[in-house]
RNA sequence: GGAUGCGUAGCUCAAUUGGAUAGAGCACCUGACUACGGAUCAGGAGGUUUGGGGUUCGAAUCCCUACGCGUCCA
């Protein structure tokens, strides 16, 4: 059992057999750092209750914890905090425990299954920093909740239809002259994305000539005559022409191409792929079942909304008057058929909050359909990122392309990478594979540090930077600790097995302290969707043994029981990190 | 107009969900033994938590209010 929920359990006691009171759920927290003691048990809040002042249950409280529970060793009592120091016993047969379980932290299959929808582009145009937010969001959550037990199903719903795509086929219908990827040297996406810009430019062109000519703006929007040819293209499109789904497929197949690549190199996968031109029909069956359920009603224009007052929130248009869908029509739909393919018991949105309205009306709806799986559903609203220069802007031409930042934080790994002439020896395709780690990891990690809720901001120079709060330097910490044990295998010390008790620094303690966390953060982090969490753990750790590390020798440490002692602990610390940073997505090298 | 989120050091973020003297990184300053990896460590400086009021043993956190920024719904 864990230090944490033996103190707890005996004070559970300790406060039936004093007080003659039963308490359930007893909350301890970290002592923190100028006083002494590594758990605290907070007393102000039984006073009242107990009719004691806060100090002297401290005292009583601490008295029977050091005289029963057999691993606090002392205790202090400030105010209403009762700070409790461990055992040393206590300490190595945590660290025992922990460093020995391979699976330790993670948690058995819990039977309940999960699917997370992320990424969900569009096929216009390459992926972009949003989408890495978004992307890194959803793997590392994936991975978090299958930690905790569950079976996760990603999902990702490409958006492959509607104005926006016809917009990049007319332009390379009418620009094109049959440039392909292989024959522009473009990346299938970027190709794409390069027609969706000349069409904006040349329908930019035409507003403005028209506006010349007395239009309103409004008019011209509308009237522009490439805007007209796009939406005739979506026309074509619907009705299946021939020839305009040829192009479409083409154009298609290589975006999916270009997003292929930049999925690899950027290491997220999905289970399933959903396409909105299969999809972006569904979903009328649910609009007739709900109005012969009385859910929703009809305007005097045939269209159908539901009126969500009673929930707080307004009447919303579920099906046009003219038949066609909106977007909730479609997520209805393709929500009834995600639950049908798979039957997870959880499913979880990751989609922007600016989005957040929408996803409470879905949500609304489905209950009032009477969706046995409506309680199951969430939505992991993110939180936009900003630009020094403000937000990204598509049309405007300041987004930051995923390719091109991958290929940045490589280039800026490689060169200190290079600098430093610690891998003189690997060959050149080592080094790539370990560049892209590193750089891979410090775009993953700052972006992942950050509460998911909240707005941030990107700032170019930092999400390279390669020291201080960042991935590479936990991984860095990674490469130190198996340096170490190599050593230590060269000199022939054998270390897995259970380490004697012998005396303990401040900073050996504080490892281990922060080692036994672990499984409470990982449950935190899934409970609360939050990779931000695992993030601040890893680096935690990271920091706690690199303290460790200055101020206690390892290898030339001559008690053998306490250096078999610090060479499980770095065991246990490598162990730790690579499996908090493979839960952020993020590998951690061996040397580097 | 209605709804909703946010505001913490010069900058980027934390704060165990109401707990102690609000913590890290970057940038700035000082120091680290012929040490196991200096992409490191130890230390300094930097705060009226946007302003004002309230709730209580205790507030960055909850309530009210003003201001600022963002998003959504028409």
């Amino acid at each position: 059992m864990h230090i944490e929920s033996i103190i707890k359990t005996y004070i559970q006691s300790a406060l039936q057999e004093i007080y003659n009171v039963a308490e359930e759920t007893i909350l301890l927290q970290p002592t923190k750092k100028d006083f002494e003691g590594f758990y605290t048990f907070v007393t102000f809040p039984y006073t009242k209750s107990l009719r004691k002042p806060p100090v002297e249950i401290g005292n009583s409280l601490g008295q029977y914890l050091v005289e029963k529970s057999g691993v606090v060793s002392k205790f202090n009592v400030v105010q209403g905090f009762l700070n409790l120091s461990i055992a040393e016993s206590a300490w190595i047969e945590a660290l025992n425990t922990l460093a020995l379980d391979p699976n330790f932290g993670f948690s058995a299959p819990n039977g309940q299954s999960v699917m997370v929808e992320f990424s969900s582009p569009n096929t216009n145009k390459p992926l972009h920093l949003g989408h890495l937010r978004n992307n890194f969001l959803g793997d590392s959550v994936s991975r978090i909740l299958k930690a905790n037990g569950y079976d996760v199903v990603k999902t990702c719903l490409v958006n492959d239809r509607g104005i926006h795509i016809c917009k990049s086929m007319l332009a390379y219908a009418k620009l094109g002259n049959g440039e392909t990827p292989e024959s522009s040297g473009l990346k299938g996406d970027h190709l794409i994305g390069k027609y969706y810009v000349l069409f904006d430019k040349e329908y930019k062109r035409q507003i403005e000539a028209l506006v010349a000519e007395g239009k309103t703006k409004e008019e011209a929007e509308k009237k522009a005559p490439w805007m007209l040819e796009a939406q005739q293209l979506l026309l074509k499109w619907e009705q299946s022409d021939a020839e305009t789904i040829a192009l479409w497929k083409q154009m298609n197949e290589w975006v999916y191409a270009g997003f292929n690549d930049t999925y690899q190199k950027i290491g997220v996968s999905f289970d399933k792929t959903y396409y909105e031109s299969n999809t972006y029909l569904l979903g009328k069956d649910a609009v007739d079942e709900g109005l012969a359920k009385g859910v929703f009603f009809q305007k005097s224009d045939n269209s159908v909304w539901i009126d969500l007052s009673a929930e707080g929130l307004d009447e919303k248009l579920v099906l046009r008057g003219d038949g066609t869908s909106v977007y909730m029509t479609q997520d209805l739909g393709t929500t009834d058929l995600k639950f049908a393919d798979f039957h997870t018991d959880k499913s979880i949105w990751v989609v922007g909050n600016e989005q957040d309205y929408h996803f409470q009306v879905l949500f609304a709806i489905l209950k009032r359909l009477g969706r046995a799986y409506a309680d199951g559903c969430y939505h992991l609203s993110y939180g936009m990122v900003d630009l020094p220069s403000g937000k990204m802007k598509s049309r405007e031409g300041t987004v930051v392309d995923a390719d091109e930042l991958v290929a940045e934080v490589t280039a800026a790994a490689a060169e200190e990478g290079n600098a430093k002439g610690k891998i003189d020896d690997f060959s050149e395709a080592e080094k790539q594979k370990l560049f892209s780690m590193l750089g891979l990891g410090a775009l993953k990690y700052y972006l992942l540090k950050v509460d998911p809720q909240k707005r941030m901001l990107f700032n170019p120079a930092e999400s390279v930077e390669l020291h201080g709060h960042t991935g590479p330097f936990i991984q860095y910490t990674h490469a130190r600790t198996r340096s170490v044990l190599r050593k230590a295998v060269q000199m022939g010390v054998e270390w897995s097995k259970p380490a004697a008790t012998v005396p303990l620094t401040d900073s050996e303690k504080e490892v281990i302290f922060c080692l036994t966390q672990f499984p409470e953060r990982v449950a935190d982090a899934a409970r609360n969707y939050s990779p931000a969490l695992i993030s601040q753990y890893a680096y935690e750790l990271a920091k706690a043994y690199n303290t460790f590390y200055a101020e206690v020798s390892i290898l030339q440490e001559p008690n053998a029981d306490a250096q078999q002692a610090r060479l499980l602990l770095s065991q246990a610390v490598a162990d730790g990190i690579q499996k908090a940073m493979g839960l952020l997505g993020i590998e951690v090298p061996e040397r580097m």
